[in-house]
DNA sequence: CGGCTTTGACCCGCGC
DNA sequence: GCGCGGGTCAAAGCCG
């Protein structure tokens, strides 16, 4: 995934009133880092949001109070994908398989009625699989762009139907065709006080949220988020604005 | 016709 | 070794 525009969402979201999660992909659980601030943003703040982006209006409400982000623990050897790419679909097993470090993983969790959030890339669908424990079947996408690897699992919970988890994984390789609507409508058409909200295009939204997060790092160790941070690919760290 | 979704099959890792 | 569950492939179908 683009963790600058990660960033920006963390900024925007979690930092106003959400919920900060740990996730370890092996359990499917979810353990809360660190709640963030007390929750003084406006209420109505989600009234503001644009109504073209559903993911924004969760992720940014105060009201509903579900915009959460998670980042995945690297736990287990990601094993996804790179079994097939190093081998052909005929078994070429006599092949070493060399485990392919894990691509740093965020979740989102965001009270939503549509599955498949805009997030301002494309992806196209290349499977849905029932999960276990769960009535509502996991989707995965892939980002069109060609040659980047980034994928998303789109899940419901089970124990709140009305929460979206978006997993993504990976970096990308090229800006979203949405980068520059977005910057150009929140930074040109927006009054300042409301751009925190309009941000919440996704693009910011992933930046702002590695951006909180470094300046965390920077300001307060000993912050529950600053671990969070230097839990992440440290590969991603210069990347950050 | 190209891009996308659907869906069953396949592969792999892991736990027992 | 076996079974289970997660992740991916790829053919078929849909849609603009």
């Amino acid at each position: 995934m683009d963790y600058n525009t990660l960033s920006r969402a963390f900024d925007m979201s979690c930092c106003s009133s959400s919920e900060v999660i740990s996730t370890d992909d092996s359990t499917k659980g979810a353990s809360i880092l660190s709640k963030n601030n007390n929750q003084s943003t406006p209420k109505n703040s989600s009234s503001a949001l644009s109504s073209s982006s559903e993911e924004m209006a969760t992720v940014g409400s105060e009201d509903k109070d579900k915009g959460k982000i998670i980042q995945d623990e690297q736990s287990t050897g990601c094993h996804e994908d790179h079994g097939r790419e190093e081998k052909s679909k005929n078994g070429d097993k006599s092949k070493k398989k060399e485990k392919r470090p894990r691509q740093p993983r965020f979740a989102f969790l965001t009270k939503s009625e549509i599955d498949n959030l805009e997030d301002g890339y494309r992806w196209r669908k290349y499977g849905q699989k029932a999960v276990k424990n769960s009535a509502f079947p996991r989707s995965y996408y892939r980002c069109t762009s060609q040659g980047c690897m980034v994928k998303k699992r789109v899940e419901r919970s089970f124990q709140d139907p009305s929460i979206v988890v978006t997993t993504y994984e990976g970096q990308h390789n090229h800006h979203s065709p949405a980068t520059l609507r977005a910057s150009n409508f929140a930074g040109m058409l927006m009054p300042p006080n409301l751009r925190s909200t309009c941000l919440m295009e996704p693009p910011y939204f992933q930046q702002e949220l590695l951006a909180q997060l470094l300046q965390m790092e920077n300001n307060r160790p000993d912050d529950p988020m600053s671990k969070l941070y230097q839990n992440l690919d440290p590969g991603l760290q210069f990347r950050l604005p």
